[in-house]
DNA sequence: CACAAATTATACTGGACAGTAGATTTTAGC
DNA sequence: GCTAAAATCTACTGTCCAGTATAATTTGTG
């Protein structure tokens, strides 16, 4: 195969044009556990200290298989870069049809936002702690997904500025702070300790509200 | 001289048995020159990315002239680390003397705090981005720091509760989110920035107060 | 100004690792 | 079950860099 970049199958590689439904589902699933490995390595040792070997062994595979999905080792790491942020980008979006008032929107889509920094802490730390080894294109691509991220989140706070249910000034200068808490989460939370998920998230959805006057 | 780990010209270097007064001075202002240049580098590459004679270039001598006054790579890392946080907990034991309540103290030891961080973002940055790279010794040492600068904010918090200022139940609760809320600051707010340092520090404070209810 | 001790530099080594060329095996259509 | 193409592996290369042995130079002292 030899993936340059794209690995999408070129839409004629097998015999029966645009037919084949699995092989592009087996591409993409290989990819993801390429990333879940490679993640979990990143996330323990660190992206330099980790060889390509190191996450071919896990997976049984040699290195040139790894290369057949992904360009090189910096790829893998924009694409956990990348995933690291998609999720939480969908849930904002996904915000705008959450019934009720704009606090009530704002509250569910920050449970919702700091559940998936639960989730997939691994891809947050690594995505906070390795940006910097990505090429000038791939960083640029995250820093605007990051961008992206705080704005709409602004936005959320913006509008329960308007509908009058929130009267603290600065309110919207609290939305990076909300931002920062939740990206904060991971360092603070490792699974597998004590506090419960949903304790977690609970205070850390408190901690965002009371940011702006709402108990 | 060699510096196996410290670098106390042991007692009687000089001739003159423990007279010289000059020369460790001169060893301290090396070695923190060392680590400017490191951190500064540090903080735009990674720590990886950064040879050590990318950092004897910086400051016009050789590499094993760092060598002199470190034991390797990862000790010069170390050291900002220790240096990053130290400060801050330096701030933490001086909440005491401030004069008024606990409130009182606790806004203006946040304040302090939130000073320091602006002041050395680089090295806080490198501090979180690369303690994996430390050994070790290192690294526990520098998680114990941790744990002590989350404990004596818990305390602070506490006393405000205890001396009936926050009614808040669930007040120590969030005192982790302000330490992280602290810690964020250097991610989002960058030297030379449209910002000035004093309304980023202010508006940290209030983020942080507000969370247990204190506008 | 000689001469020991300290400081600093030159020049090298050894190992690790990203990336690749080419061989080999598996898969799927006929 | 034959054959072409896709998938995967074996074995290698070139580079980079932390760390060091040793040489040169500076500094302080009598």
């Amino acid at each position: 195969m030899n993936a340059s970049t794209a690995k999408k199958p070129s839409a004629k590689t097998s015999s029966r044009l645009g037919a084949g439904r699995l092989k592009p589902d087996v591409v993409a699933f290989k990819r993801s556990r390429i990333l879940e490995a490679a993640s979990s390595l990143f996330y323990m040792q660190g992206y330099e200290a980790t060889t390509l070997d190191m996450i071919a062994e896990r997976l049984h595979v040699t290195k040139p298989f790894l290369y057949s999905y992904f360009r090189n080792k910096s790829d893998i790491l924009a694409s956990i870069c990348e995933l690291g942020i998609r999720e939480s980008l969908v849930a904002l979006d996904a915000s705008a049809d959450v019934p009720g008032n704009s606090v009530d929107r704002l509250r569910t889509t920050l449970a919702k936002v700091a559940e998936i920094i639960v989730d997939r802490h691994a891809y947050i730390i690594v995505y906070q702690r390795e940006m910097m080894n990505l090429d000038r294109v791939d960083a640029q691509r995250t820093l605007r997904q990051r961008a992206e991220f705080d704005l709409r989140l602004a936005r959320l706070v913006a509008a329960c500025q308007e509908e009058g249910f929130v009267t603290i000034e600065d309110a919207t200068a609290m939305s990076p702070w909300m931002g920062g808490l939740l990206s904060w989460i991971p360092s603070y939370y490792r699974p597998g300790g004590k506090r419960p998920r949903e304790e977690i998230v609970e205070s850390a959805v408190h901690a965002c509200m009371r940011m702006i006057g709402l108990g």
